[in-house]
DNA sequence: ATTTTTCCTTATCATTTGTTAAGGTTTTTT
DNA sequence: AAAAAACCTTAACAAATGATAAGGAAAAAT
């Protein structure tokens, strides 16, 4: 049962049989087809979101009206907008299905019984927020200063199963730049 | 005895005076002046540092020798590497004192006994954790689709005190525009 | 106080990236 | 199977940003 967030949870902590049942008996499963919507621009974000199988991908529009990609979820990713979670602020965020999904979902009330009755499920999230922290500070600094295509080759490298998984265009959101850009980018790679 | 420190603390846990006093007792004082270094790329960060006064940033140089500021830190921020520290591998960063410090610097170990010992330290880690990784995602997806006027206009909303406590250039490096780009744009908003 | 260094702005020209539009695949829907 | 929608590439032109260089103001060093 859950056998993608088992491995997760067990790749940063242990924990014994008993907090692994409670921990688990807080997730609700959650089924979801291609294009639909897990979380919607000015929602509260109530639960979070494990991805046990599938993708998805999360956008913003901005002030222009132009939609911009935040974040890919795949097997094995949290997504959703922490932000909103836990302010219970309005989202900014869409979330939609790219390939048909099963998504494990928590509560905000659960997730805080938990970090007081679980110690070893706070030490995962620390654990979980420290390694997102450092890979996105990552992801910042090393962009810095590199062309579109230096990114473009980049991004090949270190994600190359998205491509065969994600439009182009959205990867190209992704990256900040227009579909057009990366078109001619790969043209020059590839020759 | 370290209010800074003390404030930063209290305002995100609670804790007995021998559990203050048994945090504080891991942290130890340094004092820089202006220019001098707090960490060099290459040096396998020991110690995080958590900025009691004065004013650092920390910039990297890229694969054409460019450079790059990649954050700032001031009175209640922690700077430093975090991924040298925790992965202790060689660091990609370089902290240059801006304004002359008083840092207080907290070895691996002693975190980690923190950790380990003073379940409030690691909820404040945690808390610290979280909040960094929301907002450096909203610092990217504010970004998003902006011209750099929009995100100068921004920045000089969100954090108008930094403009009279570094160079612009260095705010132009870290807003990833150069100097003479953010030249132009301050003409066209003051006009 | 003087000299040196750092910092900011401006101008010119080159390069990169964006915009718009069109055409052809591929995928999805009916 | 046919129609519709989504997707990718290319071209031509426009706009934004970068690179280089020069001059002057401000700050730091001597």
């Amino acid at each position: 049962m859950y056998p993608g967030l088992l491995h997760e949870l067990h790749k940063r902590v242990t924990l014994s049989p008993g907090q692994e049942a409670a921990i688990l008996s807080h997730f609700t499963p959650k089924k979801l087809k291609k294009r639909q919507f897990l979380h919607q621009e000015g929602d509260i974000i109530q639960r979070m979101s494990f991805v046990e199988k599938g993708a998805l991908y999360s956008y913003s529009t901005d002030a222009h009206g132009a939609q911009h990609v935040v974040q890919f979820g795949f097997e094995g990713w949290w997504i959703g907008d922490l932000y909103s979670f836990f302010t219970q602020k309005p989202s900014r965020l869409n979330v939609e299905v790219l390939e048909s999904c099963e998504v494990l979902t928590l509560s905000l009330e659960s997730h805080e019984l938990l970090l007081k009755t679980i110690p070893p499920y706070e030490t995962y999230m620390r654990i979980l927020y420290q390694n997102a922290y450092v890979a996105l500070l990552s992801r910042i600094e090393n962009s810095l200063g590199l062309s579109a295509e230096e990114i473009y080759s980049r991004f090949l490298e270190q994600y190359p199963f998205i491509f065969s998984r994600v439009p182009l265009h959205l990867i190209a959101s992704y990256m900040g730049i227009t579909p057009v850009t990366l078109s001619r980018i790969r043209r020059q790679v590839a020759s």
